[in-house]
RNA sequence: GGGCGCGUAGUUCAGCGGUAAGAACGCGCGGUUCACAUCCGCGAAGUCGCUGGUUCGAUUCCAGCCGCGCCCA
């Protein structure tokens, strides 16, 4: 830890009525990152860590980072509390196509291409960018409040991730996990590279559906009509192929047909694959082209056409259609096809269309040598790994979609034809074709192992993104070498992130921390929604309705940023940011701050206070009730926290704060407060302090601000130098009697209030009011009630506008009685009562209940049964009296 | 086609096998006392999507239906 520097001296005056996040969070910031406070602690504890799923660095912090690294700076805050060895490792991942496109617009405004600048200047153009966006999203993430420890910053392109992608493939490599292979691979002409199954996105669209037909061989009239949206690829087409049980053409299993145009006799073969309800139930069959043609292919030993390349274009394969773009050549086709009269039918169909999902380039499927990923070997532990509970998904509902996408898993195509990334470990050579992958710490190989030529090269392409992030919670932590970090933080407590990502990511480093480390990469897998605009739709940066974490910093502060997004979100459920929300959030950090105003001017010139000193002796009923309610605050922070509920936190924090806190308890201890009763005084230090600590996690700002104050007035025992350090609370229990009687208190005075506004009583006006519950609890209470509800309290039987609350009868005389009014109020109240009673008497009347119904809901039932007998005879008495 | 989720106040959402369904915003009324008008007080507002079933009891569990969204093929 860096030597002990001084909390900052707070640019903000308590004479500031309303909060200014502005002038605190940078120097707070600084000074907790400073200290090493987002450092993990040497307690001999078992550690908490969250590795920070790094994000992308194309551009600046999306809101949805916002929600999800406040929602683990919330879990790691609260840990580091608990006096966790905590640690929250800071990142960003270099984004392979998405950077890549980021970059590559950049230079097509000046007119440029990679091609023409090369793979060496396009890089440092990458490089640029990301010495550039880097240091810009970690002032992002800085800005926001989370407590990231940045001396263990990390990058997927730095030096030692690079070298542990290295080791990580050629091990991959000698295990056999890896083969290159000429495969059918989805391939983007506009990014120029191909990309995996994961990333290809089903689109509905609208296009012809052809009905062509292709002539018997043997010159039999007639022939087969096989159905297409692509004709463009009927120049590669080496079979037709219908289901095996489609009687409609069983027969003509094993005869051949003409491939119209190029002429070509191909056999009709049966495959499953064939979907009888699609066209005619006969399909024309074309590996190079189509993924699920491949495979019938496959089985059939049928040979592989390619007839479109890389760009898109026609090849000489194609024959008369060579040299054409896709489009050109599926209308020249048509065209063909009319001439020869073979083509039927036209007609439209919507089906779905594959996309690059970077990009919505139509996929075009073609036969490319690539480097494979099997998941034969590699997939079983992992699946197992969350059967068994070794890995938990919360919420457990995800755990389906985890199982169902690893019971589905195809082999990984790994190859990307860009040049941005990590540059695949392989190398060629030229003369004798020998595939060179080098041991693990050998330098790059110069010569042939085998034919010792010279003429040797590196494979021109990178791995996806994918593959190097799968590594990301054990590179981050040393691996490949065994460090002290990886011994202490592998594995990692929580994985926190989108639903979105589950497949792509988070499976992906199961599997890969399985292999790697042989033990599982994170505990539990908290699995977060989108944040969406208010209204629900999805932000995009095509949509324009992208929301700036940093604007609503700027608008509203960290501790509202923070608080803001996190309410109202239930664990794995999508939510929506509005401005509403993120107002009500900076109304409540400003309460926050006044409250705490106000305490600290109520301990001002008064010694002899410590603020974590649980008040005893002889306290008021307004004190007792406080403490018990922070016990039961504390307790349920503590179970909503313990079970991932940051949403009913942030919601618990604020019930607590805001409607106990600061509407009743401050003002029921105003004026011993000003009398600068020792006791209350006491109370109002530990109840601050108290509820700044229960509230760090969602706003450290403003509580750190306050806490520097209150421990100045009123030093604690822990003397930690920042809230941040500072011991989590443990709640003690409840204090149900000062519950009940504060409670009843509570009633009665909202019963007055009540009844002031709704018979138009003068807001400044004193009323005369008479209660007729229990003296005990009133009695002593009387100045706290006069106070709160503006009134002369009575203990004797008078006339007035009556109410029952809890079966308390309170009745306030009014200047001008108005018995109609007093009368119909009664009436109301009796009405609803007598409803109430009558709902009561029947349940428990079924025999039913009593017999069935668990003991404690039975009696619960009786004692409310008794009570609205009390609170109907009451009415109906009041109501006599009025005559 | 397979899977998942959602439908609760005008809005955004909680909740839940226990019979009196909550919050916030918004809305209406009232309020200038030394923490806060980014505030305080009071109030109105819901057939818990529809239909059936299980149960002593269903908004909650189950099934079907309607509407919406997402994922996978």
């Amino acid at each position: 830890m860096a030597a002990k520097l001084k909390a900052p001296e707070s640019a903000l005056g308590l004479a500031e009525k309303n909060f200014q996040p502005a002038a605190v969070e940078a120097d707070l910031y600084r000074w907790w990152e400073a200290s090493g406070y987002f450092q993990p602690s040497e307690e001999k504890k078992p550690p908490f860590s969250i590795i920070l799923p790094p994000p992308n660095v194309t551009g600046d912090l999306h809101v949805g980072h916002g929600f999800t690294f406040t929602q683990e700076d919330i879990l790691v805050r609260w840990h580091r509390m608990q006096g966790d060895p905590t640690l929250f490792l800071p990142g960003s991942d270099h984004a392979g196509i998405a950077a890549h496109i980021v970059v590559e617009r950049e230079l097509a405004k000046e007119g440029l291409d990679r091609f023409q600048l090369g793979r060496e200047r396009f890089l440092e153009e990458m490089w640029k960018w990301m010495e550039l966006y880097k240091p810009r999203m970690y002032a992002q993430m800085r800005a926001m409040g989370w407590s990231l420890d940045w001396t263990r910053t990390a990058f997927t392109m730095d030096p030692d991730k690079q070298k542990a992608v290295r080791t990580h493939f050629i091990r991959l490599f000698r295990e056999g996990h890896l083969y290159r292979a000429d495969r059918i691979v989805h391939w983007c002409v506009k990014d120029q590279t191909t990309y995996s199954d994961l990333e290809v996105e089903h689109v509905e669209r609208t296009d012809t559906l052809w009905t062509v037909r292709y002539p018997f061989a043997d010159g039999g009239k007639g022939g087969v009509r096989i159905a297409t949206t692509r004709p463009e690829t009927i120049v590669a087409d080496v079979a037709v192929a219908v289901h095996p049980d489609d009687v409609r053409w069983k027969a003509l299993i094993g005869k051949h047909v003409i491939v119209p145009v190029v002429e070509r006799r191909v056999p009709i073969i049966a495959d499953e694959a064939v979907d009888p309800a699609f066209g005619t139930g006969a399909v024309k069959v074309t590996p190079g082209h189509d993924a699920t043609d491949f495979e019938i292919g496959k089985r059939h030993h049928l040979p592989i056409l390619s007839v479109i390349d890389t760009r898109g274009l026609m090849t000489p394969a194609a024959g008369a259609l060579a040299g054409l773009t896709r489009e050109q050549a599926r209308a020249d086709m048509v065209q063909r096809l009319k001439r020869l009269g073979l083509l039927e039918q036209e007609e439209p169909l919507t089906h779905s269309v594959g996309r690059h999902d970077r990009c919505s380039t139509i996929d075009e499927p073609l036969v490319l040598k690539q480097w494979w990923c099997s998941m034969e070997r590699l997939a079983p532990p992992a699946v197992d790994a969350v059967r068994s509970g070794r890995v938990r998904i919360i919420p457990e509902r995800f755990e389906k979609t985890y199982f169902q996408w690893m019971d589905n898993l195809r082999d990984w195509n790994i190859s990307r034809q860009i040049w941005w990334g990590h540059q695949i470990p392989a190398w060629y050579c030229r003369d004798c074709s020998e595939v060179v992958v080098p041991d693990e710490d050998a330098p790059d190989p110069t010569r042939c192992p085998r034919c010792d030529s010279t003429d040797i090269h590196q494979d021109p392409d990178v791995l996806d993104t994918w593959f190097s992030s799968a590594l990301w919670p054990h590179t981050t932590l040393g691996w490949p070498k065994d460090t002290p970090d990886l011994r202490r933080f592998y594995p990692t407590s929580v994985l926190n992130t989108a639903y979105e990502i589950l497949f792509f990511w988070v499976a992906r480093m199961i599997i890969m921390g399985l292999h790697n480390m042989r033990e599982v990469p994170f505990r539990i897998v908290f699995v977060n929604g989108i944040v969406r605009v208010a209204g629900g739709e999805k932000m995009s940066k095509t949509k324009g309705n992208v929301v700036d974490p940093m604007q609503m910093v700027r608008d509203f502060g960290a501790d509202a940023t923070r608080f803001g997004l996190i309410s109202g979100v239930a664990p794995g459920a999508d939510s929506q940011v509005s401005p509403e929300k993120l107002d009500h959030a900076r109304n409540l950090v400003n309460k926050v701050w006044n409250a705490g105003r106000f305490v600290l001017s109520a301990l001002g010139g008064v010694s002899g206070i410590a603020a974590d000193a649980r008040p005893t002796g002889a306290l008021s009923l307004a004190d007792r009730w406080i403490l018990s309610r922070a016990d039961a605050a504390t307790r349920e922070a503590q179970t909503y926290l313990e079970r991932f509920e940051t949403g009913e936190y942030a919601a618990l924090a604020e019930r607590f704060f805001w409607s106990e806190v600061a509407d009743w308890y401050l003002e029921a201890a105003k004026p011993s407060a000003r009398a600068k009763d020792p006791l209350t005084l006491q109370t109002l230090a530990y109840v601050l302090d108290r509820s700044l600590r229960l509230l760090h996690p969602l706003m450290p700002f403003v509580t750190e601000t306050l806490a520097q104050q209150l421990w100045r007035a009123a030093p604690t025992a822990e003397a930690v130098p920042s809230l941040m350090l500072a011991a989590w609370p443990e709640a003690q229990a409840q204090d149900t009697d000062a519950e009940r009687r504060f409670g009843a208190l509570m009633d009665v005075v909202r019963a007055i209030r009540n009844i002031r506004q709704e018979h138009g009583v003068e807001p400044s006006a004193t009323v005369d009011a008479f209660v007729d519950g229990d003296r005990d609890i009133f009695e002593p209470q009387r100045q706290l009630i006069e106070r709160l509800a503006d009134c002369r309290l009575e203990f004797e039987p008078g006339s007035g506008i009556a109410t029952v609350v809890r079966g308390i009868t309170v009745r306030v005389r009014l200047a001008a009685a108005d018995a109609g009014a007093a009368r119909a109020r009664l009436e109301r109240e009796l009405a609803e009562a007598r409803e109430q009673l009558r709902r009561s008497r029947e349940l428990l009347a079924r025999g039913a209940f009593s017999e069935k119904a668990p003991p404690d809901v039975v009696s619960k039932e009786r004692a409310r049964l008794a009570e609205r007998e009390v609170q109907v005879r009451k009415l109906e008495e009041d109501l006599r009296k009025l005559g």
